[in-house]
DNA sequence: CCCGCCCTACGAAAGTCATCGTTGACACGG
DNA sequence: CCGTGTCAACGATGACTTTCGTAGGGCGGG
């Protein structure tokens, strides 16, 4: 069971939202300012506060204080809500073949022989995994 | 020609727009009523025509007289939706990295071998592509 | 010929999202 | 002890989304 969650369901993200959300994951947490400076600054102070404090409602950051400001950080992984839009993705567009949405993904982006190799060993795992049960 | 007009920003679907092109996409052509039946019917009849009409001022489907009625298909591809889609969601949730986002794919869902298999074939055509250039 | 049905068109209403102004707390330097 | 700068809280605003009521056109059966 997961644990946080306060309003409700765990429904996805807003484009705003996600782009915070982006920065804690990719920091691991952060002030407003903080925050602020990493979207580029060309959003208001109060806006980016805002946005955290409907985060928090919704139970996907939590804060501590630190100083005089507060420090929000990531309750929710970004495994979980990138599993959630995947989720809509392959339904809703690739009407629930992860192969087209993997063919969608190689052609749109030129990958390194590297990346490639990588994903093939996902690929590995995941059958291993099969097989063990 | 139809006068929509495409050169702009090739911006992400709502919620509600991508119930319906999901349905255009996968039946490949409907009337209003047809599309709203594929919906599950909850959803007014003039709901879908005013969504219909809204997509078409974007340029994302076109239609012709059919009949009394009009039926309308897509003219954006689900690829291109789909690319966008994924871009997005790479970057911002998984930072950069097809890698991750591949192992939360496989991890999310359980797929079959042959799934995996295929999954696996488009990385090689993916490699191979790359060497001929 | 008129009625009811199926269709599109229009626009209003309700809900959601994103942005920010303003306020008041507090702290620090002068 | 006063002004300045940093902070959170709150509410207002405007834009966008989603829903549908209502109107009007045309067709087919009685």
């Amino acid at each position: 069971m997961t644990g946080q969650r306060q309003g409700g369901d765990p429904k996805g993200f807003t484009n705003r939202e996600l782009d915070i959300m982006s920065v804690l994951w990719r920091e691991g947490s952060g002030t407003v300012a903080e925050v602020r400076d990493a979207l580029g600054g060309h959003v208001g102070y109060t806006t980016v506060l805002k946005m955290l404090q409907i985060l928090e409602e919704k139970g996907a950051v939590g804060h501590e204080r630190e100083g005089r400001a507060y420090r929000y950080h990531p309750l929710v992984e970004s495994a979980s809500a990138g599993g959630r839009a995947l989720r809509r993705i392959v339904n809703k567009i690739f009407h629930g073949s992860a192969e087209m949405l993997l063919a969608t993904l190689v052609e749109d982006r030129d990958f390194s022989d590297e990346e490639i190799r990588r994903m093939r060993s996902v690929l590995d795992r995941a059958e291993r995994r099969r097989e063990e049960e």
